[in-house]
DNA sequence: TGTACATCAGTGAACGCGCGTTCACTGATGTAC
DNA sequence: TGTACATCAGTGAACGCGCGTTCACTGATGTAC
């Protein structure tokens, strides 16, 4: 019990416990100080407080490590949209856009896995796993999509609810990397991202020939109908 | 005359004449290579086949590097967006979507100059000249956004042309990023990136009550009317 | 319960390398007279 | 047109540094008997 507390830092003298997720988070404080690009191998490991050879028991090298990073937070990013998402709960607009906000949210508080995520240049295709995890995350707004397509009033022609889910997609993304920065990088926005998110996808909505109120305690700027 | 052919590689023994274009161009292929993040000051010096003082002479360090070639891209961007406007002819829709396709045309066969600019991290507001140049930039989107806004039929309230310019920046940006890019980390899409962009601003539009005709040499798949 | 042993996850020293940066320098160019 | 000189844009050698990577090693843990 007591003696445990002065070992906190590192559990034995020698075995770390669990080394691979020290070094996981060490490399997320990396990316959140200087970028994706910016972290190194050796870095993370003084930053875990072990010798410079260590990580090589846990990660071939450096992207190996980036990738997990990604991979986590693709998982977190999921469960998060999952959550907002709540299965359409009280009802399918208001959730659609709550996983609107969710995806800026994630953006804003977990940067430096947006950034190992999207913007790191990490091949998809020669990594399965990481694949699988993005389109994991990736399903849960189609899954929305599909329902909001449902709920296509008589006579509105149905529209593919991957292309919906692509643009709705694409919409927040962009709009996250544009302006939902936290950092310096980030361009000045005459709204919050949130409000233009919201807007953005009622308008598109309403494009669509869904005839959604903005009930879903809205604030947005949208033009009046 | 024939004595300058042997000379090609550099022009004088000493002088190169101009080394700061130079270093910008090496620049470029070694962000095209190996990511925005992944080159040096050195690498580019010896590719522009100079010693690894030389750069200092015009250059105070690798970021001021960087934001050279972020600059000259938000410049010729610029001037690939207006050419792409022309000013809104033949008619104000069809300008538009061209826009739009101009847009993913420059960061697939930018996507140097496109990383530079949006995924460097680069600080806009440390960064006057840059700040500019990528303000005039966006100005065209708005511009044309403008001359949509006031297209606005009788009796359709007319939506902040700022607002409708920030969505299609965004949705933009995003389609371009995730799935515009050459490279490996590129999104699969069941459509090209300029369908599915065009689709989206057409649904968009209309969401806004533009009765745009899908005339304009589109053939996108959206849902028909 | 003890003991021997295999395995595992770390150490720490060492290496070669390329980077960023500085320095005194030098060759080429432009200009005053 | 010629000469002297200032300025400019490069050289190349040198430095300290941190990185990636390897290596034989060693302490801790788990397990067979």
């Amino acid at each position: 019990m007591s003696w445990r507390k002065e070992r906190r830092r590192r559990e034995g003298g020698y075995h770390h416990g669990n080394l691979k997720e020290a070094l996981v988070q060490a490399a997320l404080d990396l990316i959140a100080e200087k970028g994706a690009g910016g972290f190194t191998f050796a870095e993370a490991a003084r930053s875990a407080g072990v010798s410079p050879a260590a990580p090589y028991r846990h990660f071939r090298d450096r992207d190996e490590l980036l990738a997990s990073v990604a991979q986590q937070g693709y998982e977190q990013f999921e469960s998060v949209l999952t959550a907002a998402w709540d299965d359409g709960r009280p009802d399918t607009p208001a959730a659609f856009q709550r996983v609107g906000k969710a995806y800026l949210a994630f953006a804003r508080e977990h940067p430096a896995h947006y950034s190992a995520m999207f913007e790191s240049g990490l091949p998809l295709d020669s990594n399965p796993a990481l694949l699988v995890a993005s389109e994991r995350a990736f399903a849960i707004i189609r899954a929305a999509s599909e329902r909001l397509v449902a709920m296509a009033p008589p006579g509105v022609p149905r529209p593919p609810a991957l292309m919906m889910a692509l643009h709705i997609w694409s919409l927040s993304h962009g709009i996250a990397s544009l302006f939902g920065r936290g950092d310096a990088a980030s361009r000045k926005l005459p709204m919050s991202p949130e409000d233009l998110l919201e807007a953005g996808v009622l308008i598109y909505l309403k494009g669509l020939g869904f005839p959604i109120d903005h009930a879903a305690g809205s604030h947005a700027s949208t033009p009046k109908k």
